[in-house]
DNA sequence: GATGAATGAGGGTTCATTCAT
DNA sequence: TATGAATGAACCCTCATTCAT
């Protein structure tokens, strides 16, 4: 049908607007390399987004949308945690850390750091008005559920929250090279297996 | 003395190019600016440093001895803790959270991850061959003579060190909207003590 | 009818093209704002006149046909010159000012004067073959008559109306300011009589 | 010397600038033709000028005082008119003549009433702020010295100046076809004694 | 015939870098 | 060594024009 194609092309520009500025930077990239990742000429990349900054944003926050829903898909799993708590999270580490390595995972994370100044709006899409993450916020009412049922002595869900995603991402930074470099599924296990360890034993 | 002079213009230049490589990214940045916030003629700042690339290598090097340093120096402190192991760690993590949410910090990280592919050596300067974080390395070297002494429960004392630094910077992103404000100091000394909270539950 | 809305929208067009060519001239205007202001679409644009220049042309056209209508009418008021010659030349006078100061006559004459070298043609909308002025040649046919029947002292007509015309117009240059401002009634009559004083000065 | 260079450019862009406006109109003109007419770089004319409607503005300004000068000038000469008045003004009226339709004024003409709306502080090199041509006002002065020593009969020396001038210029916008061809010497010749013919008949 | 969408070509402007002094 | 001036290479964006419906 007539708009289909348009449709497509859309969606065609912001994924190659998304790959082009995370190969190399919001700067550095250039809208006619986006078009021709697109298979699209130039022209037709700004009738459809007037201008590199809004390619820009628009990209980011379709990827973040992706990325923010893989995320609270994986903290759901706590839900329905089985008998074995320590598998549940450990299970839930697992799939966050896979989230957070995935190549357009950094590249959102370094872009959106890299140009933050000139488009704070963005910051909207991963954190809420409250100043906290989106996904920390879903994991601190899991983990207060479970502090309900008594199978976590935790007095303050969001800390709670905040310290088991620092446990379970800070340490992939130095290991992945700032995400330059893959993780085995070992070492990404280890780093999981490590951020329960500690949790637990600290909240249980 | 001549030579003095000279130096002292290298200096301002370098200390021009970050502030206005922090100021606009890399890409945006340009020379020009560099040169007028150095008091410089432009064809100065290529005398010293032949081209951009090198310009940002040489500012960003410098800035990752000074803060590498701070860092280390804090670390030290644990040295000769004394009998109170907490406040110890309190006062490390409070004096590591200073650095780490020094503005000039933000933007070195921030310079560093965005342009971490163009300039894979700038890794060097805060992580390790191995791979591991200069400044966590040092932490796991402090935590390991605490172990020894008895004082701490730690087996493994790089994953100690790592999930110690996890706590203590991975929830200033959010509170900090990534460095793009300041945090008040109570809130400051929140994070450590929750930091150091989890760390001895889990580790002592 | 079906015709009918074809002719009013080539009408509409029409119009709108030479809107937007007086406020933009002829290389700033671009078609679309054309057809924006002719409520139409672009390609509408072309299927009427197939290209820009055309465009241009057939509005400059249009719209000299118009004005030069007027201004032969305003000069053929002398066919009639009553008793009072001054007051028959001074009404002609008038006309042909208000004629003159139109702001579309002003943007007709600033469009033909700044596209004459791409688009030769359109001098033939104001000028006879001979290379006078199809209103001036008008003129000079009745002040021809008005020496016949005695009532004006004239060897050359084209000659005393070239000056007649220059009498009346040329002030008005500077007066309005290139066209840029609105000439009060009692400034342009008085231009009118002036031009008729140093006519009938010369010419009776 | 080390400066010469530099004026020189800058003057060679001025002048390429007039040309290529005069050839192409403002808006079709484009830098790089500037800079190639001036055997310079096209970053060369940004370095001067900074942008394109400066250069525009810089290069009539130019022309406008060049222009100027010679209409004064010529003016000038009736001030000491000797025994034959007719000649001297016809003299005068020949030089205005020839200063009006070199082809550059032409241009500068075209170009100002083109391009007014865009820069309206250009009406200021030729036009005082109290609304009268500057040429205009210093043939006014002249001729009133001229009606003092009882040699004209002038009452509003502004008016008489005002005419003359469109004696003397309105008849060639038709005889030239607006500029875009020579006007024979005589021709040119002839215009000016009709001009003079018919004001001396108004004005003695 | 009218339109939404797409495109080729081109122009203004910036910037890293190099001369020449 | 330090600098004023110059330049080649890009890049963002616009626009006349054409498809396809």
């Amino acid at each position: 049908m007539a708009t289909r194609g348009r449709i497509d092309k859309r969606q065609a520009i912001l994924d190659a607007a998304f790959t082009v500025f995370a190969r190399q930077g919001y700067a550095q990239a250039c809208v006619a390399e986006v078009a021709a990742e697109a298979r699209v000429a130039k022209p037709t990349v700004y009738n459809h987004f007037s201008e590199k900054a809004n390619l820009f944003r628009e990209a980011m926050m379709a990827e973040a949308a992706k990325a923010v829903a893989e995320n609270l898909e994986a903290v759901d799993r706590l839900r329905d945690a089985g008998e074995d708590l320590r598998a549940a999270l450990e299970q839930v580490g697992r799939r966050l850390i896979e989230c957070y390595t995935d190549p357009r995972s950094w590249a959102f994370r370094r872009l959106l750091q890299a140009e933050l100044a000139r488009f704070p709006e963005l910051l909207d899409t991963i954190q809420t008005r409250a100043g906290t993450n989106v996904v920390t916020d879903a994991l601190a009412d899991r983990l207060a559920r479970l502090a309900l049922d008594g199978r976590l002595k935790i007095t303050d869900p969001t800390r709670a929250a905040e310290q088991f995603g620092a446990l379970l991402t800070a340490p992939l930074e130095a290991r992945t090279r700032m995400g330059t470099r893959d993780l085995p599924e070992n070492e990404r296990n280890a780093v999981a297996a490590a951020a329960v360890d500690t949790f637990l034993l600290a909240y249980s």
